[in-house]
Parts: C-alpha cells; sequence; structure tokens
DNA sequence: CTGAAAGCGCTTACAG
DNA sequence: CTGAAAGCGCTTACAG
C-alpha cells in the first residue's frame, strides 16, 4: 500500500508537482478554481506531504526540542509539569511541536553529544533549556553556531549571540522576602540558599543579602546555610541549621524556594517546631502546593504561564526571523501573603 | 556557513559518498582501516548526517509521539508526570526521542486532524495515546491503516490489526477492594465510579459489583454514584452521595481511583466525618501522594513505571519489526494497607 | 498562471 | 571492497 505522494496528486489534479506544491504553500498566483479542484483532490486522497521531502527543501520542521535538567528534581513536581503544559501550549498555538528530553545533566560527554546531535540532525528548529547551569558552555557553543536556544533561568550578559534568547527571574526577589519579614519586625533572619551555579539561585542569594545589609541585620554564620532546590535538600539543610543553633534560633527562615520551604516545615515538624508561632518561613515561587499546604505557605510568586509562554514564543520569533525580539526578559515577582510569616 | 554534508566528508576522506553512508550505518563490507579515517573526517568536521536526507531512503525518524488527553486530568498531578517520564526514558534506552502533544480530546475534527498529520507527515514512527476513550475510533483507524499506535487503557478486543498495542489495568482490581473491605467486616458499601468511557473505569464498577453480589451485599441507589477521574468530580460526588444518605450512612467507601479518593477526603473533611473512624475509603492507583496525605490512604497500588516501559518498550519492538509482540498486557495491582480503612 | 528541471542530503541496489 | 547512478518527496527559481 504505497503512501499517495505529490505526484499522484498532480496527475489525478491534472496539474503539475509545482502547481500542487504552491497549493499546499498558499502560494497567490494560483487561481482559486485550480486551488479548489488540487484541495479536493489531496483531501479525497488523504495526502499528506512528507516533511522530509519538504525540510530538504529548507523548510522548517515546526519543532522545538525541550532539554529538561536535573531529571531528579523535576520529577515528581506538579510545578514542571505545568511549566511543561505552557511550552507545548505556546508551542501549539503557534503551530509547533515540542520533542521532549529529559536529562540529568549537560556535563556528562554522552549528553553532551546527544544534545549536539539533536540540534545538528536537523530534527528541531530550536531548543529550549530548562534548569541548565547559569552559563553552561554547551549552551553558549550552541547559541555561537547560530542555533535558536532558549533557556529559563540563564545569564545572558557574557553572550552576544542574538539566537540566545532568555526567561529569567527578576533579581531582587530576596529583598522583597526579607523586606517583608523586617516589616513585620523580623530581626533574627535565616537563610537557605539554593544550587548557587544557578543563577536564580544565585541571584536571590545575593538579594538577600543585600537586604539584610541595608537594614543593618547581622548575617550569622549559623543562620546562614546551603541547601539545594529540592524538598529533599530544603528538609536537610533546615534540620541540620535548626539543630545547630536550638538554644538561639532565628525568628524566621527565607526558604530559595517554595519546594525548600516544604523541606523546611518537615525540618519543623520534626523538631516541633510550629509555624509561624515558632518560626516564621517564607519562600520564592509561587508554587499551587504551597496554598494546600498547612500553614500556607507566604512566598513570593511567580506567573510561571506568562515566562514560558513568552520564552517559547520568542524562541519561535527567532526561529521564523523576526527582528527585534527582546533576548532576555526579567519576570517579576509579587508578594502572596498567607499565614507562614506572623508579625513579632 | 554551509553545513558539511556527506558530499565534503567523502572529499575530504577520500571516499565516495556510498562509503561515507556504509560507514554511518555500519555496513559489515568496510574496511577497518577506511572506517576510521572516515569516523575521524566525520569528527573532526562535526557531521550529522541529516534525518530529512535518511527518512527520504526510508529509514525510520526514531521518534515516537505522545498524545496526552484530557488535559484538565493530568495538569497538575504527580502521577501524570511521571508516566511521561517512564516512557521517555524507556523511548530513550532504545534510542528514540518522543514527540509530546496535548489534547483536550479526540473528538473535535481539528485534534482528529491534528493527530492524523502528525502520524501522515512522517514525523514519528509510532504514537501512544494516554488516556483515551476505549475505542476510540480515530485509534482504530490508524492502527487498521498500518500505523503503530500504542495506547494505555484501551479495549483491543474488537480489533484485528497488530500495530495496535495496548497496556491495561488488570480487570478485577475492584474485586480486590471490596474483598478487601468485606474481610474488615464492611458490609455497608459505597462506590464512586470514574468517566465510564474508560476501559479502567469500566472494569472497575464492573468488578466492584462482581464483589459485592458475590458476597450478597446490597447495591444501594443512593450508595452508588457516578464520579469522575480527579479530585474534584470525587469531592462533588462524594459530597452528593454523603449528603443524601447522612441518617444511613455507608462504612466505607470504594473511590474508583486514588485522585477520587483524596476529593472523598475533601468531602469528609467538609461534612465533619473522620477517616478512618467514621467511614472507610479505598483507592485504586497507588499515587505516591496518598502515602503523603491523613490519613495515608489505603489502596489497590500499580507500578506505573512497568507499565509504561512495557508498552514503549512492545511499540517500539513494533516500529522495528520484531515478531510475537504481545499485544496487549494486563497489568497486575497489590493491595497497599495504609491508614484509612478500619475494622467494623 | 504554469510546467520542466534542478536540487535538497541521503541510501542502496547494481556493477565491477 | 567500492563508486556511479538512481531515486526517495518535495520546493523553487526559471522560462514561457
Amino acid at each position: 500500500m504505497k503512501r499517495v505522494n505529490s505526484n499522484d496528486i498532480a496527475r489525478l489534479a491534472g496539474v503539475s508537482r509545482s502547481t500542487v506544491s504552491r497549493v499546499i504553500n498558499n502560494y497567490p498566483n494560483v487561481p482559486e478554481e485550480t486551488r479548489q479542484r488540487v484541495m479536493k483532490i489531496i483531501r479525497e486522497n488523504h495526502y499528506y506531504p512528507q516533511l522530509s521531502g519538504q525540510m530538504l527543501n529548507g523548510m522548517r520542521n515546526k519543532t522545538i526540542g525541550l532539554f529538561w535538567l536535573s531529571r531528579s528534581s523535576i520529577a515528581l513536581d506538579s510545578l514542571s509539569s505545568s511549566y511543561f503544559m505552557n511550552i507545548i501550549d505556546a508551542a501549539s498555538a503557534r503551530d509547533y511541536l515540542v520533542l521532549s528530553c529529559v536529562l540529568d545533566n549537560l556535563t556528562d560527554e554522552k549528553n553532551i553529544r546527544f544534545v549536539r546531535k539533536v540540534f545538528m540532525e536537523g530534527r528541531i528548529d530550536g531548543g529550549i533549556f530548562i534548569g541548565p547551569n547559569s552559563n553552561d558552555p554547551l549552551i553558549t557553543e550552541l547559541a555561537e553556531g547560530g542555533e535558536i536556544v532558549g533557556v529559563f533561568d540563564f545569564d545572558t550578559s557574557s553572550i552576544q549571540s542574538t539566537s540566545l534568547i532568555a526567561a529569567n527571574f527578576e533579581s531582587d526577589s530576596g529583598e522583597h522576602a526579607v523586606d517583608y519579614l523586617y516589616k513585620l519586625g523580623h530581626r533574627r533572619i535565616a537563610i537557605i540558599d539554593g544550587d548557587m551555579s544557578r543563577l536564580s539561585s544565585f541571584q536571590r542569594h545575593e538579594s538577600y543579602m543585600r537586604s539584610m545589609l541595608r537594614h543593618g541585620l547581622t548575617l550569622r554564620n549559623d543562620w546562614l546555610t546551603y541547601g539545594g532546590i529540592t524538598q529533599k535538600s530544603g528538609y536537610q539543610a533546615a534540620k541540620r541549621m535548626l539543630e545547630s543553633c536550638m538554644g538561639d534560633l532565628p525568628t524566621a527562615i527565607c526558604a530559595n524556594n517554595d519546594a525548600v520551604a516544604f523541606g523546611v516545615y518537615d525540618a519543623c515538624r520534626e523538631l516541633g517546631l510550629r509555624i509561624p508561632e515558632d518560626i516564621s518561613v517564607i519562600g520564592i515561587d509561587g508554587h499551587s502546593h504551597g496554598a494546600e499546604i498547612q500553614p500556607p505557605l507566604t512566598t513570593i510568586g511567580f506567573k510561571f504561564r506568562s515566562i514560558f509562554t513568552s520564552l517559547t514564543s520568542r524562541v519561535i520569533d527567532a526561529i521564523e526571523e523576526q527582528s527585534d525580539i527582546p533576548q532576555a526578559e526579567a519576570f517579576t515577582g509579587v508578594l502572596i501573603e498567607r499565614a507562614s510569616c506572623r508579625e513579632v
């Protein structure tokens, strides 16, 4: 059962393959009558132009690659699954498809070769990376090689290539968090940092510090600790930190993100600390789970749908060679005041 | 900056394009020395064969389409996000990529055309559908047209095409649930059904009934209700059902799946019913969230990773034209006894 | 407005 | 073991 091709359609419609192609690609110089006739034959015979033929002529694939890094942190996270949905939706709205890949890291030679291959084989018109280290060399290499690359949470300052497109968090969410706690009367504030190789974690760290210094608060070593970006790492960091200063606790904890804050909840529960009675907790992200947990988590919330829609659609703009595409956009967070922080 | 092609490699290596192709495709009749020389040139020049050229010669794409149905029920569900991961992993282990599409339904003409197009354009070698109605005509059409189609939770009994591959739940999970409650002494058992157009919901319904009848239990209309497959629909169904028989409550509720069970929890909380003191609840699925919720949910658990790995790898087997591929596999659930059911 | 022809990048009988 | 040639299914200058 041979699949019908443009030759068959041409013959059946009594035109040349050129004309069939013109109809398919909506060339203006085809009389309406011819167009209708050809379209009818196409429909009747269930003809679908083969992508491979089209691509060989330099046409676009209409596919973007989605590269998810650090599987462990996203596996069971509803926030990631909605990221994913947002990207598919945004691509779909532009008539693009999404090829999804999950990678543990971008450092193994095997993974690097894999990503290069996906780009170079002509499978995708561009790619989006979620969760890479800031300044990852492969991403830079691809962008400088002219590939269209979108990245969530990436430092573009050192890269000139216009084919690198980023969507980032504002750089001062940490300040908002500390300022809010300060306003509630907190002076004894602990900080759990994330993964410092990620732009957002680094920026949050820096902006916590800025606000602490601005308010003249003491940066106590036993109240500062490195965590990670997962709930588990937040739990471990909080437990370690709180146990080390049990007689002299902070009154509030800034968690690098909401998942880490959930980990802080776990640690507090285990140590018998009530939130917010004994200790206040503030996150950053606006994870939907934060509204369901007890007590509901106060956080700096972001509109992830907008972030990913913007990123995806700018990547597609770049693929379609539009001009004046903003290379990096930083999104603003807003305080979502729930019940995990109290006045002191 | 022209991309290097097989001609360039041939010239640089002092061989013909035929030989370059033979090296790339691991033909046996190439002397090791030649192979090495060609490979070296390929690496040095960062040559990647264009997929479109290869496909035009009938080679495989090494891509499978993943069609997620009923977006609403999967959007924020960690179970779905792990389904997804399992499929990508299983495909990746076989060197296949996954093109992901999300669709509300398979009934809109627009969606039907979209799916047909993805298959027919030659983008994918086969596809996997998650969450379609049992007996969906499009899936039947594709399979009978010779496309390789894998489906999760699908009735294959009326379809002869060997290119249709299914992974299903065992048909008697409902019996396990009711039998367990019976063993705990429950005689007043309520049932919340799911979406009867899905094979699993229908089978669970039937097997609840079977067990109820076998034990001689009364099927009371006010204790039977239709729900859906989401937490929200479970909440609504449970609330409606419980409110309608407040003076004469069942002692246990069988929820069509774990998400529905979570909805039952919500309804019970709202109505002031304690689980399991006032009413026992049992789910089906083995959702990880069930272990975290209070009280931890007793359920019939499935190994989703195995289900999706099996489905994906059988689809790839079919793509690669292997023989004796099991067309439908039914997976067995095991009782996970937690704290939501008590003895009466 | 339209067709014949060239060409995109590959693979694979075929012939040697 | 290897190359020249045909061909996969399309699009697009080009010429009319």
